[in-house]
DNA sequence: GCACCTCCTGGGCATCCTGTACAGACCCTA
DNA sequence: TAGGGTCTGTACAGGATGCCCAGGAGGTGC
């Protein structure tokens, strides 16, 4: 879909202030609030704005632990595995990769001691040969999409 | 933070419709609307609902690639790779990780050609030793966060 | 130059929700 | 048994939402 800077300045409001709702955004951007309904509903409909659900922070819940692991899965398996790690809570992605390692997922735990029981967990199936596991430390870039906002509204 | 069903139901109904608002959410949970509310504020509060903000879908803006970097940095170099991948608009997301490499970043491009200029850049610092890239075929689990709700909430 | 189309504007209207407050009921704990 | 915390039901004022419409501005094709 394609984005101008009204639709990007709109997002990025409604991503610092997003209980201030249409009225109040429209009022900030210097449009009519209709103008900023129809952005809003047009940026919906294509499928760039997904929802506005809450964002929940697993360290506050109790998991302030997060790691990355690499699994290399058994020929033939890749179903199994998939159904496998989209019943475990603590794995909260999952991609399948080209390199090395054929699958990816994104962990939680309570502790480094608690990573080894979910970890267990996760490689606990036949069809994962090989798993190797990096924990993260600091996260200096949180996951954001905002400067992606502005790059694809600036042409 | 110590979650409670109500409160998991709560996160499970906004998650699906967020728009339903304070008072349908209490309908439908079968409480009064002031304990919705105040459940909601303490989520809030408590830091286990971060916010509302609106969720963005790299693909529908033009990125439908997805790819892993993992970077070695130079001993010392830590800062500066920071600043540099942080400037980057198609970084979304940037750890520092134990193990194999030092650094774990999340990349998008808009074609597979198009990954190859992104890397570029984000390689394109001298801070940077060496780097390797899994690109993301399928995304079997996209990142959730609900049956990590539920499960914390079950005890 | 003109007709046409799309988008934005500014206004209005009825409905509904939000934020806030308070008294009473309930449950668990000290 | 008293006290603290939580939930309920209710009330009120202010404001937002969803929807609609006529008019104007800007760009396009003929």
């Amino acid at each position: 879909m394609t984005i101008d800077a009204l639709d990007a300045r709109l997002i990025e409001l409604l991503a610092r202030e997003p209980r201030i709702g249409v009225l109040e955004a429209s009022r900030r951007l210097g449009v009519a609030r209709g103008t900023a309904q129809a952005r809003l509903e047009k940026l919906r409909v294509g499928g760039v704005i997904r929802g506005f659900g809450p964002e929940v922070d697993p360290a506050a819940l109790g998991f302030p632990v997060t790691a990355f692991a690499t699994l290399e899965i058994k020929q033939g398996q890749g179903d199994e595995v998939r159904r496998h790690l989209a019943g475990v809570p603590e794995v909260l992605e999952l991609h399948t990769i080209t390199g090395e390692g054929d699958m990816l997922c994104r962990l939680v735990a309570r502790s480094n001691a608690d990573l080894q029981r979910v970890i267990d967990r996760v490689v606990g199936l036949d069809g994962i040969v090989r798993s190797s596991t990096a924990i993260v430390m600091e996260n200096p870039v949180p996951l954001r999409t905002l400067p992606l906002v502005r790059h694809a509204a600036a042409p």
